[in-house]
DNA sequence: CAACTGTTTGTAATCGATTACATTAATTAT
DNA sequence: ATAATTAATGTAATCGATTACAAACAGTTG
């Protein structure tokens, strides 16, 4: 029923490359020409088919987005900047969740191995970095948020370290010199860099650097920092003042110290990193860092198309921001 | 430099008919000659090109997943469903955000009607139920969640009625009266469909509904949910208890009763829709309806392959839980 | 050894577009 | 009026696979 390039160019009288030119509005066609052709196109209802298209010219327009999981609010607004220009230039996003799973991640690296994918925009920390090397030697690849030094892979991210370095100086502001660290697994970048910046704000203010304040969880989640502030909350010298790596970590802080009698911020200040939505809507609501996401996403995607359409790129730095809210406002 | 099956025919010796029956295993190949094949497969990094095999199959196993937005966290599970069920198929999904907006909408549906994409699992409330179904005149499509009485596209979804009668009646079971109920607009299905649960409860147990115990809100977000209590809280006859048709709703009415002074569940007890991940993590932990979110995602694409591969599908309705929290337990 | 059967392999059409190049028609210049 | 130039259109190759059909080959049987 669906008609195809022939069956409009045979209706029409013309040959199919005229149709294909009135469907482009390139080469020169006669205004007659064209009024038939884009009359018999209405009067067939007909849609070139991608499939065809994409062949001849060798490209998919889908965009590969990895990220570890969909359900992460830190990824939302960067998706929404990747998908708005992204379907501006023509082009639409795959948007797949790795679950920090290797076999997972190689089904989806073959996505652009088997040309069903133009590029990669890569989010996941934990993605595996020789694999992505290899790919990105044939294949346009950009980092967004997290990304490998030693690569030659461009990335755009945030000063993780001034950022950390920011919310500690905070806290220290306020009046807190005991404050522990909720970090994730030192085998991710931010996460060395965020320590980096904890550590400089504590020497910078001559406060000792406690190896027992300092926390690494496995996972970003929730629960981690419920664990997290559980331990941490046992500490001979209890703390005033938790730090945390991501708002939901933080937000897991928030319902643990509550839930062991203690009251934010006036026992224990909070700090959080990413502002999530969910930052705002907690009790009490939290401070954070907040990261432009919808700027990283859509450079993110500029970088990647210039990379499709065989331009180098250069990586970029953006500014974040520290929003004060009631977490650490008493 | 990526070889293509000419190459590797031409290397091996054989011809590109050989190299796909190997390439498929099917039809019958001579062990030497399949090895010599694999062998040159190896060598040349052979990655058989899908826009080329998409083109003579007439297919691009890629599905349209629609929802509202992606931040919902109401999906996450039902798209994990969709997702591991169609990687196993060979299919991809391609997640898109309507916004509820039709020309957003309607990129989309453009890409069925391009080839682009095999068929559409719709989630959205607010979809163009014309253009969905004439649509669905010419390509697969099934609903999840939300759907349409009156079109013949198939879908899988829960009780609504049945599940919403539940909620208010353990409200009721716990010693309350005055039951508000925070519901969404009345075009959507699950919202009629969750009033005339809401109603049956009160019927049944000779409490009067009261109009001004209802409300209504725009949008599902969690500012809805404070603002509408807020409205509630002026009622003179202040309800003990709220009943929100989704979490998000019921979370803001959470924050926003803690606000005013009062105490949850002591002073109001709430109780939400959908089981979300943070429903578990708020203060207190909020009383909800848990739909099996991922067993509906596998269904529905279960039922779009089959469509797809052109099998007729029958509607499915799953059954649902309350799941009994902190929010209505003093 | 001829005839037959079954296995293995190759040839070429096909999917639906794009586009370089060739050809024809129309216009302008001389 | 003819040559030169430009505009309009068509022909056919191409992208990279799949697959019906034909052909070649090997093995069996009478």
């Amino acid at each position: 029923m669906m008609a195809n390039i022939q069956q409009v160019a045979q209706e029409a009288g013309v040959s199919v490359a005229t149709v294909s030119r009135v469907l482009h509005g390139q080469g020169s066609v006669a205004t007659k020409t064209r009024i038939k052709v884009e009359d018999t196109i209405k009067k067939l209802n007909y849609q070139p088919s991608m499939l065809g298209r994409n062949l001849r010219n060798s490209e998919s327009r889908l965009l590969l987005i990895l990220i570890p999981k969909i359900s992460n609010p830190f990824y939302f607004d960067i998706i929404k900047g990747i998908e708005n220009i992204a379907i501006s230039q023509g082009y639409n996003i795959l948007l797949c969740e790795t679950d920090s799973s290797p076999e997972r991640e190689n089904i989806y690296f073959d996505l652009v191995r088997t040309k069903m994918a133009d590029g990669i925009i890569s989010m996941d920390p934990a993605v595996n970095m020789e694999a992505l090397m290899e790919l990105a030697e044939n294949h346009p690849i950009v980092q967004c948020s997290e990304y490998a030094v030693e690569s030659d892979i461009p990335y755009v991210t945030i000063d993780s370290e001034e950022a950390a370095y920011r919310a500690v100086k905070h806290l220290i502001k306020i009046g807190n010199e005991n404050i522990a660290f909720i970090n994730s697994d030192k085998r991710y970048l931010y996460a060395r860099q965020r320590n980096e910046g904890y550590q400089r704000a504590l020497k910078e203010h001559g406060l000792a650097v406690k190896e027992e304040y300092i926390y690494h969880t496995e996972h970003l989640g929730f629960e981690y920092g419920q664990q997290a502030v559980k331990s941490i909350l046992n500490l001979e010298d209890r703390p005033t003042a938790v730090f945390a790596v991501s708002d939901l970590l933080a937000i897991g802080a928030l319902k643990e110290i509550h839930a062991c009698g203690f009251h934010v911020p006036d026992d224990i200040a909070v700090v959080g990193f990413d502002n999530i939505d969910f930052s705002n809507m907690t009790n009490p609501a939290l401070t954070t860092i907040a990261q432009p996401m919808y700027k990283m996403g859509t450079l993110a995607v500029d970088m990647l198309i210039k990379k499709i359409q065989g331009n180098d790129v250069e990586s970029i730095i953006l500014d974040h921001e520290l929003i004060m809210r009631e977490s650490t406002s008493g």
